[in-house]
DNA sequence: CAGTTAATTGAAAGAGCACTCAAGTGACTG
DNA sequence: CAGTCACTTGAGTGCTCTTTCAATTAACTG
């Protein structure tokens, strides 16, 4: 880290035309604001959703959960993904810690559905991303 | 397949009063539509930005550069994440090919900003990640 | 133009994940 | 209450992905 606050500071010399090493502390200091910016916790859970997400069987349960808009039985949600009846209890399960979707059992059934969440998000992502690529 | 559908089959028959194999494949090409619902090449793509996302590193660079509001140099970033100068070019990469962060060279240093893609997306996260997780 | 500096690239190791298989739980059914 | 069915859980394994090291490119500097 030594090397880099070096750099930094040369960064800086270039920058402003003159450049005491308190400049390059307060420097540090910003950036380090800005990495805390909102908790760091907060932070953590926001990866924790984006992980959960970042799977082609998880993401693609999540997308068919929100576009159904209704609660989808497991063995319904086993026609859209190729996966074993055990990998898909395990995605729905992750996408359950992540509060993206919600289990509810119906006699021997069980129903799922997607939360607020999941449909913000999608809806994001399918209006950020566009065709050209 | 072949007892994911029958299984299917008796869901079917639970909830309608009675069903046959008709109705079985007229659910099954609706969950399929379904699953299609935007073009595949377009899930992909938000799947690739995903999974760009997905990453603690990655992650704070873009949420670093969202709340900066400006560009940042490359030996800047390098004070934010805990990886070598090679992680971080590593990293960067990915964020470009994402299209979530910008590069242009500026003499010898190299200055990144988030696109209006990662505002947007970083935006949504924090609003609906609540706090109580 | 030789030397230094900023950043990138490729290869290879190490860690982390997403599957599957086998076994288990809870709920209906005859 | 024994059997079947729907789904879940845990352990193990192969594979992907992140990171680092070493070498390279490109730009300024004396």
């Amino acid at each position: 880290m030594a090397q880099a606050t070096d750099r930094l500071q040369r960064y800086l010399d270039d920058e402003l035309e003159e450049c005491r090493s308190e400049d390059v502390e307060r420097r540090l200091e910003e950036l380090t604001t800005l990495e805390a910016g909102l908790g760091m916790e907060r932070a953590e859970a926001e990866l924790d959703v984006l992980s959960a997400l970042s799977n082609e069987t998880r993401y693609t349960l999540v997308r068919v959960l929100v576009a159904a808009e209704e609660e989808l039985c497991v063995c319904e949600l086993n026609a859209v993904v190729d996966v074993t009846e055990s990998g898909l209890s395990h995605a729905l399960s992750s996408l359950v810690e992540a509060g993206l979707v919600e289990g509810r059992k119906d006699g021997r059934w069980k129903k799922y559905r997607a939360t607020n969440r999941a449909v913000a998000l999608v809806t994001v992502l399918e209006g950020s991303v566009s065709v050209d690529e």
